[in-house]
DNA sequence: AGCTCTTCCTGAAAGC
DNA sequence: TGCTTTCAGGAAGAGC
């Protein structure tokens, strides 16, 4: 389940190939798997890489020709990856994308994604920041302290705010609980009473797990690899996703708990507290 | 305003 | 053993 670290390993490893190469064209498996802009396929066919970004948990592709820049998006859902030729997967049927390029020492990529919750986008400037306004909140390794703290200013509950990604982009489900963890708060505690403290710690960990995790190469859970086919390692250093049951890491005493309501919450009943922070 | 439920989709895992 | 059922998960939209 691709979240910002992976999109952001994705995005690097990408960039570091392709910025410059110029486009054979883009072939698509399926149709439906394109959300908006198909008629602008043939467009792309000799252009050039500008930049490979990440948005979100997105991937953004812009490429320019006589002047005109456009963009491909890859929203990757949970089980959508991009992959270069030396990746391997085990449902190659599941590839519903191929980007080529003129160059042959240039190599294909791949948009592979079997469960297909996530599609791709072919966009205009326009159509792109319409597409950013309309779906992606703050960055959470850009925001700052005030920028967070003014978002929490409200009476949602902490988790399912983490994850909204209008309001912050490009956390899911294993980094929020990795992050309300470490963060020492309750998945369900109500945003507005979080004290200054705990805003703080809360931002100053969001950050800190982001950074290690995109270090690590991403957390591979499931079948998450990178482009190149590397698995992330960040999945060693959790210490809430998919433990319940365990003992809680921080060796308080307490079994790591999950809750089944909407996205499953894993935490520690001992040390997350849902009192009032300080 | 903010939450819950439903839909999308397919492989893995659990259940019988 | 082998078939059937359930579940997981991100995002969007409906309804409360």
């Amino acid at each position: 389940m691709p979240e910002l670290p992976e999109a952001e390993v994705a995005a690097r490893q990408l960039r570091a190939r392709l910025v410059g190469a110029q486009v054979a064209d883009i072939r698509l498996g399926r149709a439906d798997i394109v959300r908006e802009g198909i008629r602008s396929l043939d467009w792309y066919a000799g252009s050039a890489v500008h930049t490979i970004d990440r948005r979100g948990k997105s991937v953004v592709f812009t490429f320019v020709k006589h002047g005109e820049p456009r963009h491909l998006v890859a929203e990757l859902g949970m089980t959508g990856l991009l992959l270069l030729p030396s990746a391997q997967v085990r449902f190659p049927q599941h590839t519903h994308a191929v980007l080529s390029f003129t160059d042959p020492s240039c190599p294909p990529v791949r948009y592979w994604n079997p469960r297909r919750f996530g599609r791709l986008s072919l966009l205009d400037a326009d159509g792109l920041r319409r597409y950013v306004d309309r779906r992606f909140g703050c960055e959470p390794l850009a925001v700052t302290k005030e920028q967070f703290a003014a978002l929490l200013r409200c009476r949602r509950r902490l988790k399912p705010l983490l994850m909204h990604q209008q309001t912050i982009a490009g956390i899911g489900n294993i980094y929020a609980n990795e992050i309300l963890f470490r963060a020492r708060l309750h998945p369900n505690i109500v945003a507005n009473r979080l004290g200054i403290g705990a805003v703080s710690r809360l931002h100053t960990v969001m950050q800190s797990v982001l950074r290690e995790a995109i270090d690590c190469g991403g957390s591979s859970v499931k079948d998450y690899f990178a482009p190149n086919g590397s698995e992330g390692s960040y999945k060693d250093r959790h210490l809430v996703y998919g433990k319940a049951g365990q003992p809680c890491p921080n060796r308080c005493g307490a079994v790591i708990r999950r809750l089944q309501s909407e996205r499953s919450s894993f935490f520690c009943p001992r040390c997350q507290t849902r009192r009032r922070q300080a």
